[in-house]
DNA sequence: GCTCCTGTCTGTTAACTTTCCAGACGATTT
DNA sequence: AAATCGTCTGGAAAGTTAACAGACAGGAGC
């Protein structure tokens, strides 16, 4: 730890106006005098400081009340952009915000089944840009969302990425190039987990993991506050999980040795299914089927708790969270009766009594959580403020909407 | 975030002086100057400050240099006692030491079997107070390292203690009654890896887990340098861990629902070694047997490192540590030969090649820990400190030693 | 071997800067 | 008339730069 002089003073004061400011929209002075602490004198000139260091603008006028009417200050949103990206095999997802997490536009396009899915990308985000009136290169930072976790050493998509194109190059590295921005890649379900902590179920929870069960299992692990990445980005990567199967019908599996994955891949699940008399296409519609079936779809879905309990809690056992989410298709397909099947298997296998609830999905929680993720690392860069999500953010304000 | 007047800086600056000297020992004004980076008047006027406010005592002259002998000074110990107490079913070790984390004394004492464990271990206390000339009531924290994890809800030892005597009460709750003076219980693995942090192998990194295979498999985790303990204390509980058994050779096993706690018991690694046509009477020592005989031997550690690792996969796919350190008796025997063969069939079980190492315990790494632990919740309370060990702390200051 | 000078370091004092606060005052609006 | 906004004035708290007196080691000179 270093001492400070006043100047220091300042520094901290300046940051704690624009976070407020950032967080509560637009405020008068008297309004960010109380969030603050600060005294009115000093509050005036910090704002009239900021304001010619083009930092806040004026931002109308708050009448109502008695007296003059009350000048509004807010973060100037111009000061740097950043774009939001959710891509999956079959599209992509474009968002762009300006630093106060006003949102200026939108653009989805689809991406091209195998070759130029890099050209597809960087048109359609130059499309975006354009209909916000930037080029790329003025984006502060680009955030992607995908499956997959990119390996911090090469760049490379590992842990079996479901992304077809974007495989054996530095990825990260090569949008950079393309889009002359900063770009950072970032596995689909963190930015999920990301979203669940600022507006979803996870807000009063410090520790807790998204799991996603389906054709490739994947999850998020929230530690302290703070997504936690890995080593080599693999944290949560537990698709490879050598679990048994506990799954009371015989399906056939190989007892001693199953992965995670392989027991919740979409052919197993059928597989287990056609033990409990049902058949569909895939896992979602099998366990649809299931919910509207009697007792037998009820067997098969105890069946297919037990199994995800059994990978579920491996990771209680590690991390003993406050909370589990689940997320994904097939746990959206399962609802309420999947849940809390899971959650009563959970507790036979588990001392703690984890709760398991499902996530909160509304939206578009990836690009939504690639957004925060872009705001906090460009407000690290232009304010100084930590990035680390610690106090609970209110949600972006929207453009030009006084509160 | 708040704002601060002129007064926010005082603290900021005195807590930066008082962090430096805890840190550093005995230090003149200068190196004080340099260290927080204040200027002379504001270094001399702050330590007069402090000695007026007697947190921090004169501590000798510095000379050799030329100039005058310049005036050391170093926090004052006598402000606050702590102890740090190993827990053993056989023994209590003791420590008492002041704020400055040196040590005034120790104590052990054997432990009875079965009956009055808790009036021998307030005795032990009492004798360690005694030779420090204080009371019990007097220590400002005690925190206690101990095999299995408190329940926070209740306080009563969980995760299957091998403690003797200290099970169905409030375990902190009936200490903190007897000695009159807050206690805290911590698994003593958890002390291992906070000590390995401070002073072991880990002091480079900040996320590792300790994994202590034994009759009782238990690990610690540290993510972002800070202990996780779990939402109910379980956190690194993995003793309940569902895993195949993935050895050749056949014992019988159930091979779709062993615990990572049962293969590695006593009894099931003595069966695994007799399917080797090894012999001894606990695992500790089949394994040195195993080291001293050839191939057959190393065919047994090739079973065990495989469930040992099967088990450690299971860490690495939720968290992807940058290190994996083994501790405990049987880690400890097998040497550097087990502890190879187990990363070599980590690496064929998951995707980071996340490195394993054998743990440096020399000394007592539980109550070294618990003396840290104990350290920072003094800290915190009497000076403000931040709790969190971020910075790498440099070892506790030898009583009255200059440097 | 002794004395004295010099350079360097310690610790203190004084003057100045930066930052914020308390209170007063005029202007504005209901 | 009452409340509120924005600004102004004087002052308090904290730190910085600069200068000074005193202490001590080391070397020069005898």
């Amino acid at each position: 730890m270093r001492a400070g002089s006043p100047r220091l003073l300042r520094e901290i004061n300046d940051r704690a106006a624009i976070e407020a400011l950032l967080r509560n929209g637009p405020l008068t002075r008297s309004e960010l005098e109380r969030l603050i602490g600060l005294s009115k004198p000093a509050t005036a000139q910090l704002l009239t400081r900021l304001e010619t260091a083009d930092t806040v603008v004026r931002n109308g006028l708050r009448g109502g009340g008695r007296g003059p009417r009350a000048q509004l200050w807010s973060v100037n949103g111009t000061l740097a952009h950043i774009a939001a990206i959710d891509l999956t095999p079959e599209t992509v997802d474009i968002a762009i915000a300006d630093i106060s997490g006003a949102v200026l536009t939108e653009h989805k396009a689809p991406m091209p089944v195998k070759h130029g899915v890099l050209e597809a990308f960087v048109s359609a985000v130059g499309k975006a840009c354009g209909q916000a009136g930037l080029q790329p290169d003025q984006l502060l930072h680009v955030v992607v969302g995908c499956p997959g976790a990119v390996n911090p050493a090469n760049g490379e998509l590992a842990y079996a990425p479901h992304l077809p194109g974007w495989n054996g190059f530095d990825m990260p590295g090569r949008l950079r190039e393309q889009l002359a921005a900063p770009v950072s890649v970032e596995n689909d379900v963190n930015l999920v987990a990301l979203e669940e902590m600022v507006a979803g179920r996870a807000t009063e929870v410090r520790d807790f993991v998204v799991i996603w069960p389906a054709d490739l299992v994947g999850a998020a692990v929230v530690i302290n506050g703070v997504l936690l990445r890995g080593a080599s980005g693999g944290a949560g990567e537990i698709d490879g999980l050598m679990i048994p199967d506990r799954a009371c019908a015989d399906t056939d599996t190989d007892r001693s040795g199953g992965t995670f994955g392989e027991l919740l891949s979409n052919a197993s699940i059928c597989k287990l299914a056609r033990a409990h008399g049902l058949a569909a296409r895939n896992a979602q519609a099998v366990v649809r089927k299931a919910l509207a079936a009697g007792p037998a779809g009820r067997e098969f879905l105890v069946d297919l708790a037990r199994r995800i309990a059994t990978g579920v809690a491996s990771v209680v056992a590690v991390l003993d969270p406050e909370l589990i989410l689940l997320s994904g298709d097939i746990a959206q397909a399962g609802g309420a009766t999947l849940n809390d099947l899971v959650a009563a298997e959970l507790r036979q296998l588990v001392v703690p009594r984890t709760p398991v609830q499902l996530a909160l999905v509304t939206g578009k929680p990836v690009r939504s959580g690639a957004l925060h993720s872009a705001l906090a690392v460009a407000r690290e860069q232009v304010f100084g403020l930590p990035a680390a999500t610690t106090a609970p953010f209110r949600g972006p304000v929207v453009a030009g909407s006084p509160r």
